[in-house]
DNA sequence: CGGATTTGACCACT
DNA sequence: AGTGGTCAAATCCG
């Protein structure tokens, strides 16, 4: 494990420990039970953030793809190409039939059952894919725990300038992304990761937490989600366009000091080498 | 009629 | 061989 990885443990285990502790000091208290709910969110949220970074496989498996690719191992073009792309996770309520709205014209290519999953998943590709070379991909499947909330996934972004309108903010979200394979070379990509941490403050105040897991941070996407009565009173305002409230930490979260050293723990953890990228973004649907 | 969706087949990867 | 992602012909729909 390289020392960033051992860090990122640390820094985790860290915020763990001091929401266990205020936990306990809250204990006797009956009337703050939403914080108490939010901390064993938070909890939650460490946990399985530990969990991810302790899973061996799926370090060893980046750094194998920057292996495999240093050696010029001859691939497909697509597939090679996928392993550069940004990767979007996405969990939020969705809308009917899945055709969530994010202001971009989709044009489905696919649909699958998955192993393990009661619901298929269904492959969307931007319209202008061939018009304007646009090589964004989303992959779209209803969560399994609760059907009113889809699960997207984004690979790559939008090239192209058609939107079918503003580009929309889900009522709420949140994504994770991780870049697979951040070479040296891959300059600029490196630098929208950067861009992307720079921004990551922020957006860790935006959202009020839930249990969110990832099983497997290379590829699967099951996750505790998003639930309506869990959001904060911004995020469940509007389904439809971007409204600054969004952006605004719920006040549960703003006015906490202790919350706030949460964040400011965050702030120190999102200096991660760049093999290994874990941020959260609000993504622009 | 043209664009979008469906769905079985195919391919790459493990 | 199993699985996930993509292709492309058939079909649907406005």
């Amino acid at each position: 494990m390289v020392m960033e990885e051992k860090l990122v443990i640390n820094e985790l285990e860290q915020g763990r420990e001091l929401a266990q502790r205020l936990m306990s000091n809250l204990k006797d208290t009956s009337s703050i039970e939403s914080s108490k709910n939010l901390i064993s969110e938070i909890l939650s949220i460490y946990q399985n953030a530990i969990s991810m970074l302790d899973d061996k496989k799926v370090l060893k498996r980046s750094r194998e793809i920057d292996d495999k690719d240093s050696k010029n191992v001859i691939k497909k073009r697509q597939v090679f190409e996928k392993k550069t792309e940004k990767v979007s996770f996405f969990v939020g309520a969705g809308q009917e039939k899945g055709s969530i709205d994010d202001g971009y014209c989709w044009r489905k290519y696919g649909q699958k059952e998955i192993h393990g999953s009661i619901n298929p998943r269904g492959y969307f590709r931007c319209t202008h894919r061939f018009t304007q070379n646009c090589l964004a991909v989303k992959q779209v499947q209803k969560s399994d725990r609760d059907p009113s909330i889809f699960e997207v996934k984004y690979v790559g972004s939008h090239t192209c300038n058609n939107t079918t309108t503003s580009p929309k903010t889900p009522n709420f979200s949140i994504s994770m992304f991780q870049q697979e394979d951040i070479k040296p070379t891959k300059t600029e990509e490196a630098m929208m990761s950067l861009e992307d941490l720079e921004s990551t403050k922020n957006i860790f105040r935006t959202f009020s937490f839930s249990n969110y897991e990832i099983e497997n941070a290379g590829g699967g996407w099951k996750g505790n989600l998003f639930h309506e009565d869990q959001l904060s009173p911004a995020a469940t305002t509007s389904g439809s366009g971007i409204t600054s409230e969004v952006a605004t930490a719920p006040a549960s979260v703003e006015n906490s000091e202790t919350a706030d050293s949460y964040f400011s723990s965050l702030d120190n953890i999102i200096d991660f080498g760049p093999d290994w990228l874990l941020s959260c973004d609000v993504l622009n649907w």
